[in-house]
DNA sequence: GAGATATTAGCACGACCGTTCGTGCATTTT
DNA sequence: AAAATGCACGAACGGTCGTGCTAATATCTC
């Protein structure tokens, strides 16, 4: 137990696992935004990455821990995607517009192949009980605590009419960024990103205290 | 090729084999409204019914067109239980916000077991091109043929203003109404229903041709 | 009745699945 | 130098997959 024994950080052996863990996990979030989490499996990423099945699966121990592996990959990637480049931002509803652009570049980016990975999975597992919805569950709670809390900030800042829902803001926000990512990648046209954007706008609009607030103004 | 040979609509053959086929799909339905048209499995289908895995191929041929006669049927059950309820209504704005209302309760009550079958395999298949894609494309341009010609119907009416843009208030309502199911379903809640049926009136409201027309005032 | 036709069953195939096992090898610890 | 540790490998397991065959069964036409 005394102390030097274990120097974790320089032990080249479990660097190397992790290293192969990240290198299968950034593969297997390209796969499950295409094709779901059940499209996961163990010898396609072993095939697609050079490894043998065996290697891949010892370094998770089962299917169902890969999946939720590439669901807090996913997550990570999300964040410094979306929430990273507006963190600086103080409240306000000029940071809850920024989110809105920052979404939707995201989703049109293709920062996964597939567009947006929680949009593809949550479909996938959304009536699936298990540990796959459960962790879904909680990343989608966090993102709309994320979300309602931006709405709260900026109406806290007086700029959203006091007697507005942030809740109804919320969930009225989410339902057009997210549902953009669909239609933009079903009929293979961007518009819906205009037509989200526009109309995420207007709800703000609708609900600002003052009509004529400037960060309003520009449609 | 001498006229009266083959009377086809009294074949029992042929009769037997629908009926043996409506009840695969009605089957293929439920399982693919809940974990998509990858779930679908030849055996499994069989199993389920007490047929041979053989016998269920033979009905459809190929694997793929199981799933496209899925696809097919699950718009009837759709059509059947959001747009019949509402066809005989004068084009207008109730008849917009009775469509919107028709959808919510058609989530709610699980026609589906899923869900709504469209948001599971339209999430599944957006980003893979194919066949399946290209149906679901096409069943997506339909159901919004259908929301924006509501929507021209109640500005043709006079109730919502002649410079409101229809296509981005069929976007919205869609939005709105499709992203109730999955909150719905992950979180095992039905207040998105309620969220999604405010703003969708909000929405309406705030596109109003008069502010004060008796059809706007029910919040 | 006989014979044509359409639906279903039985069986086998090759491919892939997740998982387990024993082994080789590089690194770290003693 | 020797022992212990941790990663990756190849081979094999029982299962399920979609899809071909062939044979049996039900229904129609004559």
């Amino acid at each position: 137990m005394a102390g030097s024994s274990t120097n974790a950080s320089t032990d080249g052996r479990v660097l190397r696992g992790e290293e192969t863990r990240r290198t299968v996990l950034r593969r297997a979030v390209e796969i499950a935004s295409v094709e779901g989490l059940d499209a996961l499996s163990i010898g396609r990423l072993a095939t697609d990455l050079g490894l043998s099945k065996s290697g891949v699966f010892a370094g998770f121990g089962s299917k169902e821990e890969l999946q939720l592996a590439t669901i807090r990959a996913a997550r990570r990637i999300f964040s410094d995607a979306v929430l990273a480049p507006i963190a600086a931002e103080p409240p306000g509803l000029r940071k809850l517009r920024l989110l809105c652009e920052s979404w939707l570049a995201y989703s049109r980016a293709r920062v996964f192949p597939g567009g947006c990975f929680f949009y593809e999975v949550n479909a996938e597992y959304d009536a699936r009980p298990g540990p796959l919805r459960d962790a879904l569950a909680d990343n989608w709670r966090e993102w709309h605590a994320t979300v309602l809390g931006l709405v709260t900030g900026a109406r806290d800042t007086g700029e959203l009419r006091a007697d507005a829902d942030p809740e109804d803001i919320a969930f009225t926000l989410i339902a057009l960024l997210e549902n953009a990512n669909p239609q933009a990648l079903l009929l293979d046209d961007d518009t819906p990103y205009e037509r989200a954007h526009r109309a995420a706008l207007r709800r703000l609009r609708t609900d600002a205290a003052d009509p004529d607030t400037p960060a309003l103004r520009a449609d």
